[in-house]
DNA sequence: ATGTGTTCCTGTCCGC
DNA sequence: TGCGGACAGGAACACA
């Protein structure tokens, strides 16, 4: 899980010790993640600059000199830490590899990038820069949510031919790219539909406010650092770096937060996760 | 074409 | 303390 706002403070917090910088040295721990990684990635990934550090949904992309993208997704347990920093704002020196640190990358500027992901729902691929937009992985998403493509119009066509519940619909990569499962309860809850909501049968006026709604969650997330899970840490490896309350994700069983509501947040599974919200004034 | 369920994997927490 | 089961931020894939 991180979701955008986490993976966007990753790469934010990435960003001063990798972009411009080269990788003298990669190791590569193990022969995969999710997927086995690409050939010779350790060879592709030794004494090449990073241009640029960027993000597509909740994917970070590494623009190298040797004209190949990285891209790098953290999914469900995926961190990423920062050690020996030459900026000096971390304080720790290099740490003895734990378990889970697939790949790190040594940079020539004394900085270690280290890759650890438990439940390895992770990955990592390399393609040609100029391509990078068909990678498989790229070239169905969505709309980035905080762009200026996601706006109502778009929003209301697409849901206007979907019978599935907007939950589910709002976590579909295809429709808008970079919302979880947190922050979709989030902007629902804000919003006042129910999870269970036909996505065709929303009137337009709430279509039109779910918009602002998502896109302050995500902003105030990334504002805030991201949010702090169970296996989230900033790209620093600081630890309770935002103690994040959820209006509603997390919440079962406690008072609905909106003023004169006596409403309880509620816990139901929709295709197999959690959706909370307040079945009083969600509906 | 849509929609839903299963699956990958490890770790943590909770009840007994 | 140990043990089993539920559950966890994702999303590709198989199947109706």
């Amino acid at each position: 899980m991180p979701e955008l706002p986490e993976v966007e403070t990753v790469r934010a917090g990435l960003a001063p010790t990798m972009e411009g910088q080269v990788i003298q040295v990669t190791d590569v721990n193990r022969p995969d993640l999710r997927w086995p990684f690409p050939e010779r990635m350790a060879d592709r990934l030794r004494e090449v600059r990073v241009l640029r550090l960027r993000r597509r949904s909740k994917y970070i992309l590494a623009d190298l000199s040797s004209e190949e993208t990285l891209l790098v997704h953290l999914g469900m347990s995926g961190r990423i830490l920062i050690s020996g920093d030459p900026l000096g704002q971390f304080h720790h020196a290099h740490p003895a590899p734990e378990k889970h640190d697939h790949v790190v990358f040594h940079m020539a500027n004394g900085a270690r990038i280290t890759f650890n992901d438990p439940r390895r729902f992770g990955a990592m691929d390399l393609a040609p820069t100029d391509q990078v937009d068909r990678h498989k992985l790229l070239r169905d998403l969505g709309p980035e949510p905080l762009g200026n493509a996601f706006d109502t119009a778009y929003l209301a066509d697409q849901l206007k031919s979907r019978k599935s519940p907007i939950k589910s619909a709002l976590l579909d990569q295809k429709l808008v790219a970079g919302l979880g499962n947190i922050y979709v309860c989030e902007a629902l809850f804000r919003a006042g539909i129910a999870p269970t909501r036909r996505s065709d049968r929303i009137a337009r006026p709430r279509v039109e406010r779910l918009v602002p709604h998502i896109r302050d969650v995500l902003r105030e997330a990334i504002a805030a650092g991201g949010s702090s899970l169970r296996d989230y840490r900033t790209a620093g490896g600081e630890l309770g770096y935002f103690q994040h309350r959820f209006a509603v994700y997390d919440q079962e069983g406690n008072a609905c937060q909106t003023p004169d509501c006596a409403g309880k947040i509620k816990r139901i599974v929709q295709s197999g996760r959690s959706s909370f919200y307040c079945p009083v004034c969600q509906r």
